[in-house]
DNA sequence: AATTTAATTGTTATAATATAACACTATGTA
DNA sequence: TACATAGTGTTATATTATAACAATTAAATT
């Protein structure tokens, strides 16, 4: 059982944010957007960010410096994750699949490194802008 | 077979240093380095490291902002890539599994997204950083 | 060889992303 | 209450990356 985290007034304003948005949020269009909340300074974000990421709420989209609240129950500790984005409309999904969350997870290298954590990225499009 | 690229002045110079360098490294370390070389701003440098990511020469590890050369005979068109990250000493690891890019490479999600590239990141401690 | 086309370069300025440092406040727990 | 821990507000600054434009070089075509 996850711990339930009790977030505080600046991470809930800032999740309630990103979970509303379809697409990932960049820190500064989510500062943007909270200033008239009272949220005035770049470093409020990050904090609040830095913990929503700490404790699986949101993922960062890497390659996109964005972020994305979580939407699958088996990645709630941020530590393994998996995302598909279209490189035209840049929508991002996160992909829950056992069977790749399976192979990750038991995947082992030939140093036998212990791994901790993943996180996963696939490009291409996306059904609709295949069409176009 | 792959296209030989020739590599202009500029991008000899900097994947000449991320070629030898043994851990990964960022723009303006990169920039500092090779600026006795003549390369002056960061523009220079991000330029350089546009194409050779470009033509799989490099790889960025995105969620350290660093570049390391690839040595990995299978990823040379840049699309498949998957790297090991020790989270005390930074150390970079190109992973080169063909059970893992098959299994990645063959991928598909629920919404029959089709995948042109994908971007792996483990992160855990290497073998020397577990012994400590 | 001359022409033209695309890629690369050099440069200045600036945008976008992220953190350091410090004083203060709230919250949970002994 | 007293203590520890986490979060806040603030200013300043560090780090990462791109825009715009003119000049140059390399490669492909005539």
């Amino acid at each position: 059982m996850r711990k339930e985290h009790n977030l505080t007034k600046n991470q809930k304003i800032i999740f309630d944010l990103i979970d509303k948005s379809p697409q990932p949020l960049k820190a500064y269009s989510i500062l943007y957007n909270v200033q008239k909340k009272g949220i005035k300074a770049p470093l409020q974000v990050y904090r609040a960010l830095d913990k929503l990421v700490e404790i699986g709420k949101i993922h960062k989209i890497e390659s996109r410096n964005a972020f994305i609240a979580c939407h699958n129950s088996s990645c709630q500790v941020a530590k393994a994750t998996a995302f598909s984005i279209c490189e035209i409309c840049e929508k991002v999904t996160e992909i829950s699949s056992a069977g790749l969350s399976k192979y990750l997870a038991n995947f082992k290298d030939k140093d036998g490194m212990k791994y901790s954590k993943y996180n996963l990225e696939f490009f291409g499009l996306c059904k609709k802008c295949t069409l176009k």
